[in-house]
DNA sequence: GATCATTACCTCGCTATACTAGGCATAATG
DNA sequence: CATTATGCCTAGTATAGCGAGGTAATGATC
């Protein structure tokens, strides 16, 4: 359903700070109020693609536990897509809205 | 970009009252305020899709000008997938909405 | 110290689906 | 009679999210 989405939603994650992609699934999972519980497979391509694009860069990192991490933080050019994609989902979110929004001539009444 | 959500988008725009295939792609150019303007070779498979779900019901008619058209209708059951699709997107929506909202603890001032 | 859960990363392949690019037919227009 | 607009259709392609699998280290339980 998030088809086209999951840029966004990944880069807004990102917005608010840096973080490794386990991280960045439960800011997702937080944030969207369990909504979004989005799998590493569809994670981790993402951050890839991102990074790839020049929207995010990385770098290993070790945690205090020990444990290695790659903590992918947002580019300048991260931050103007992310404002792109949100004015965006702005108008699409508005289409949306016109399309089943203070229309529907007919409707209820008859709720059978 | 509407991945996903296109069914949705047919079945409102089907919602104020039957049309035909052509129809339909310009009730949505219209409702969505020029967003939407989608192809014939994205509606047509889409209605045949909603109507083989029974979400729609057609019947071949002839327009006064002497045009065949296949007229189609919304069934009850495709109100109540309409309804569903609609609880969704809102709970899409508001997902989408807090993960770039009221968020961003560090974000603009420096705006350079 | 063996077993298990959690954290943390990765990739291959499936599948659903929107769209491109074609094709067909009729009515109106020039 | 050629062109444009209306009106329908389908085959094939490309994309991308996700399931299922694999690896490895840490911490806890027994």
């Amino acid at each position: 359903m998030l088809k086209g989405h999951l840029d966004m939603i990944v880069l807004a994650a990102l917005a608010s700070g840096p973080a490794h992609g386990y991280g960045v699934i439960q800011e997702i999972r937080q944030r969207s109020g369990n909504a979004f519980d989005l799998p590493e497979g569809t994670i981790y391509p993402a951050l890839h693609r991102l990074e790839k694009a020049g929207y995010l860069a990385s770098h290993w990192s070790t945690a205090e536990s020990g444990r290695k991490r790659r903590v992918y933080k947002m580019t300048r050019r991260g931050e103007r897509a992310l404002s792109d994609h949100r004015a965006l989902w702005q108008r699409f979110a508005d289409a949306i809205g016109g399309l089943f929004g203070e229309k529907a001539r007919a409707p209820a009444r008859s709720h059978r």
